[in-house]
DNA sequence: TTGTATGCGTTATCAT
DNA sequence: ATGATAACGCATACAA
């Protein structure tokens, strides 16, 4: 059953086209020189046979990789499969094979699977964030292939890194709501210690609310994923310890599309009552009743970018694609 | 800079444990026989070189492989996350490694990425639905490899199909719009030719709604894929045509949300003025002010059974998960 | 322009 | 229990 197609090889093709091995090579790859006469003929026995090159052999053979390894730390967060769709879709006119793994926000996961993507000498890896463990660090290091990080500027890339500023999205984000004359602002999070981007923004927003005169007024950080029913959870606790906030930053826009949903529910009115701003812009947040206010992060673009990069053979670097607030209708703008 | 960790192989191994290269490879595959006393000195060696074993040339010479394709029609669409991630979780524990490609929904382009996959002689190839070009079929038909169909039974599959029927679906949304007394049944759906399922979802429904002596009273098909901003469109176009309706059903339910922020923002009464249903029940259509009516699909878990199914070895079969009506508060019960 | 021969880094088959 | 050695299917000098 698993040899209908394994059983053809060049060879089969070089034998029944009555040519030698290297030229069927050279056409298929149309590499080298060959006449034309030999080249349909080269052609004719591949589509008789079915041939299809195998390229476990062919990349065995050859010096370099057309693999790609990609570990993303999470699928059910739309902002990965953005990345990877940026990714794919790059390396696809490329030539370029996608190999994938997910490390459910898991640093020795993520070690494990590094491991285990090296062993197909792939010509490049591509994950997510600065952070990752020494181990990780070290593999990387002596692999010989390039090493992109994304969505994180915020550090030292191990070659290179494509992305955007936690630290000053949180800033900005800090901005916002100092400009909007909010003086009783909580922070909604989750799970802050796997997820060191949302660290980051935390970490950024709080020192500039304090630089401001303002120190964060509640905080609520889950410990879970960040998810709508969280965020609900979350702002609802905040609400009984703190009812008299004025203004909330969530951890990102799922966080925010439920304590968005919550005050909808209970009838408190934004942003009157409460501003919400959430981060990274996702497409349902830009069509709730009101928009929310967030900001919005190039995520497909940071995959394309990365991936051309690494087709271009680009030089180490940092690549700060930047971001944009975005107001909505949550937050007033004074 | 590519040699660093390339330079080290089997070989190398094998001279610094001073013993013979098979020797090596069982200890390290843990097959075969072999004393604790060389055990301990052939792993000594791998880790004083920092040895990674190539898996592009074991798995040349041996004859199973490793490999496990994966296409996907998109990313942007939550439900192919979700069988990614229930693919991936599953083959991770049986050591497999996940290639991956996204068709955008491209008939085409399916069949040149299947080629392309083929050429990694993969031990199973993925994909989403029944449909697929006679090409793709005639080259999966004689890949010698595993083809497992997902999310979709309605059909004959290739070799193993795990899904759920979305005729069945169709049928039992419009069973639950009759139950609920409705008349004037309204469709909002998207890119119909494309996403043969929601076709098959959507004749499903219409059909059910004729032999109940309620023909559709109006339906508004958008030619792009499903989004919200689509899903208000759709509605918004449907209303002006249709005021009279008092139902809709959307093609999925980013669509559904559409709709439904949609009657938020105009102050329709749902689901007293105007009933709602959508399909997949994502979860943050569990969050909404109101719960939205929709049909729970096994996303998820068809990945985990899939890879599961091939990880057995199991004998060609179409696994019918099911689905679930999940009420919500955007239709009435009766 | 074309064919031959060698090697890529393993696994697997044999002996021993 | 262990070590040569022949595949695996292709790319790539090198020769012709």
């Amino acid at each position: 059953m698993n040899d209908k197609t394994s059983l053809i090889t060049l060879a089969d093709v070089a034998k029944t086209a009555g040519v030698g091995e290297s030229t069927v090579s050279r056409v298929l790859r149309n590499h080298g020189s060959f006449s034309d006469k030999t080249r349909t003929r080269v052609m004719a026995a591949v589509e008789a046979l079915g041939y299809v090159p195998n390229r476990i052999a062919g990349t065995l053979a050859s010096t370099g990789s057309p693999l790609v390894a990609i570990i993303v730390p999470s699928l059910s967060n739309i902002v990965f499969s953005d990345v990877l769709s940026g990714i794919t879709r790059t390396l696809e006119a490329g030539q370029r094979q996608a190999v994938f793994a997910v490390t459910d926000y898991d640093a020795e996961r993520e070690e494990a699977l590094v491991a285990a993507v090296l062993a197909w000498r792939p010509a490049a890896v591509m994950l997510v964030g600065l952070e990752h463990s020494a181990g990780t660090r070290r593999m990387l290091g002596v692999a010989g292939c390039r090493v992109i990080e994304l969505l994180d500027v915020d550090g030292t890339p191990m070659d290179i890194a494509v992305g955007f500023s936690h630290r000053a999205a949180g800033r900005a984000t800090a901005d916002a709501m100092i400009a909007g004359g909010y003086r009783r602002v909580a922070y909604v999070g989750h799970d802050i210690r796997r997820d060191t981007r949302s660290a980051k923004r935390f970490n950024a927003f709080t020192q500039r609310l304090q630089e401001a005169g303002i120190p964060l007024h509640d905080h609520d950080i889950r410990p879970s994923p960040s998810s709508i029913s969280e965020g609900k959870q979350g702002l609802a606790n905040v609400l009984e310890r703190s009812p008299d906030i004025d203004a909330v930053y969530f951890s990102n826009d799922d966080m925010a599309l439920g304590g968005y949903f919550h005050c909808l529910a209970a009838g408190i009115a934004v942003p009157e009552r409460l501003a919400i701003i959430g981060f990274n812009a996702l497409d349902i947040c830009r069509h709730t009743p009101q928009p929310i206010a967030s900001i919005r992060t190039p995520r497909i673009e940071a995959g394309q970018r990365a991936a051309e990069l690494f087709l271009a053979d680009a030089p180490a670097q940092t690549l700060d694609l930047g971001f944009s607030l975005v107001e909505g209708k949550t937050i007033r703008r004074e």
